[in-house]
RNA sequence: CGCGGGAUAGAGCAAUUGGCAGCUCGCCGGGCCCAUAACCCGGAGGUUCUCGGUUCAAGUCCGAGUCCCGCAACCA
């Protein structure tokens, strides 16, 4: 069975990480773990994107070299594993050797196939900025910060991709695969951008310009234009082109990206793939954008959300459920403290959190600290998997965790309608009822473990169970012998202030 | 008539093929005492953006309009 690939995108090391690529990455997290759930050995890729100009500059601002401003910042990408308690397995930096021999080839095989021309191409300059502008960047035609000066056109010599010999192919992997984006206004958006018409475009940039990018084979004036390099590390990252099993074992792959990504990812790559000869990706996420406090992010409101200040504040657990659990998985979402605090109370204190000191402490209680004998499932445990999966499977990271905290809310409701401790003063049996709790919970711990892994473990944990060794490919009810220890711990989620 | 998304309770969101407008949080009242002042039950709260149409029946379908948010290409 061929493993199961994911990738985000590759960040731009111009700025810290962001908490939209934190939601991104953790979404892929999740899917990994969710698949390694199912017993798939996954390879999970991320890294960082170094090229261009605009690092360059930034390095140069810095007083760094441009390697050693790469350096910092691929380190500081790499320190979300941790923080974000993140299992991916590859980690590319665009400026690794391995990356650019790749991005080489990949170049030469699109040469090959005829779609990798030179053209005169006509750069929109600013002279007040000495900077390349483009289109969007410019109101009226003129530069914003610059508005007295006129935009200079300037001519250069430019490799061009043949994007426009795609059109048709195109639609047709579009209408042969019909989730081929997710979600599916995502692929009717890509699908009329492409009806449109494509243009090529521009893959190179003059090197004297822009010293920092991978060179041109067999033109030492050019080097690759960012993007067409960055693109090839979703395989590159798997070794190609040198190891051919390695990398027919892994690809085709997902790929999670930002809406902003949508053409880059589902068309552009699409086509630069079709003329290496090389298979097409096999689905692409598109997720939203995080909105701070019902406004857009940015730095001049200085309502710029970082991942590392609210994990620092409210834990990863909580942070990776608010983004995961909170936000709609297919659409934009806000993210706002008293939110984020309401969502954490309500689920994670008063629902899991809460639940799992109830049945805990019962089993000790009423049950001596072990779990009885086994007895027949009364939640729905099967039916609540094939909706997980099925919900997994279209990355509806919301309706998952929806589900879930149902899951717990029908324990909470079981529990008060069989009011167990009047039972046992009666000297009436409950040790049905609370192996049923007991190993209910075991499910949730289980099916938490892809959003939150490690309070998922410690439910998990209390019962002796280890996710790393459990497999939800046909799991029922039963993953409990009766007879485990069950231990009550330290709260799982405290309370705020 | 550039493309796409959206407007439903105070907030955030749901409503298979048209079929009693629901969920979570918050608010009010009651219950319970296993639990992290948690949990359970009940209640208040809606002209589903507007106008018109089709239908026994419209949040849902059709027509016209208003308002919000992205994108509009080589910006990574």
């Amino acid at each position: 069975m061929k493993n199961f690939y994911i990738t985000t995108t590759l960040p731009y090391v111009n700025a810290d990480p962001h908490i939209g690529f934190a939601l991104e990455i953790i979404q892929a997290d999740a899917i990994a773990r969710y698949q390694r759930l199912l017993g798939r050995e996954v390879i999970f890729n991320t890294g960082t994107d170094e090229h261009g100009l605009k690092i360059h500059r930034k390095a140069e601002e810095q007083g760094m070299s441009t390697q050693e401003y790469c350096d910092m910042y691929a380190a500081r990408f790499d320190g979300l594993k941790t923080l974000l308690n993140l299992s991916y397995t590859h980690f590319i930096r665009t400026t690794d050797a391995h990356h650019k021999a790749a991005a080489q080839e990949f170049w030469n095989r699109c040469m090959e196939s005829g779609d990798i021309y030179k053209k005169n191409y006509q750069v929109k300059y600013c002279v007040g900025c000495e900077l390349e502008k483009t289109d969007s960047e410019l109101e009226d035609g003129k530069c914003p910060l610059h508005p007295k000066n006129e935009i200079e056109l300037i001519d250069e010599e430019n490799y061009f991709f043949r994007f426009s010999a795609y059109q048709e192919k195109l639609l047709k992997l579009y209408d042969e695969n019909p989730r081929f984006v997710l979600p599916t206004h995502r692929l009717e958006e890509i699908r009329n951008f492409v009806k449109g018409g494509l243009q090529d475009f521009s893959i190179s940039r003059i090197k004297e310009k822009m010293p920092w990018g991978v060179p041109v084979p067999g033109d030492d004036d050019h080097v690759m234009y960012v993007w067409f390099d960055a693109l090839v590390n979703y395989i590159s990252t798997l070794g190609w082109p040198e190891g051919e099993a390695n990398f027919q074992e892994n690809w085709p792959g997902i790929q999670v990206a930002g809406k902003d990504n949508l053409r880059q990812q589902s068309a552009m790559w699409q086509a630069m793939l079709m003329s290496a000869g090389l298979p097409n990706s096999e689905q692409i996420f598109i997720h939203g954008f995080i909105t701070s406090e019902g406004q857009k992010m940015s730095k001049s409101l200085g309502n710029v959300v970082s991942p590392k200040e609210i994990v620092e504040e409210f834990g990863i657990d909580a942070v990776r459920f608010y983004l995961l659990g909170a936000l709609p998985a297919y659409d934009d979402g806000d993210f706002s403290r008293e939110r984020f605090q309401e969502y954490y109370t309500a689920h994670l204190v008063n629902g899991v959190g809460n639940l799992t000191s109830r049945i805990l402490t019962m089993l000790e209680k009423y049950a001596d600290g072990k779990v009885p004998k086994q007895a027949q499932d009364i939640f729905g445990i099967q039916e609540f998997w094939v909706n997980y999966k099925s919900n997994m499977e279209k990355f509806a990271f919301d309706e998952v965790v929806k589900e879930t905290n149902t899951l717990v809310g029908k324990c909470d409701g079981i529990i008060s309608e069989q009011k167990p401790w009047e039972k046992v003063k009666n000297g009436e049996d409950i040790s049905d009822l609370l192996y049923q709790l007991a190993e209910c919970l075991a499910h949730i711990g289980g099916a938490l473990y892809p959003i939150i892994p490690q309070s998922a473990q410690r439910i998990l944990g209390a019962f002796g169970l280890d996710a790393q060794e459990m497999n939800i490919e046909n799991i029922k009810s039963g993953i409990l012998q009766g007879g485990e220890s069950a231990t009550k711990g330290e709260i799982l989620f405290a309370r705020l202030d």
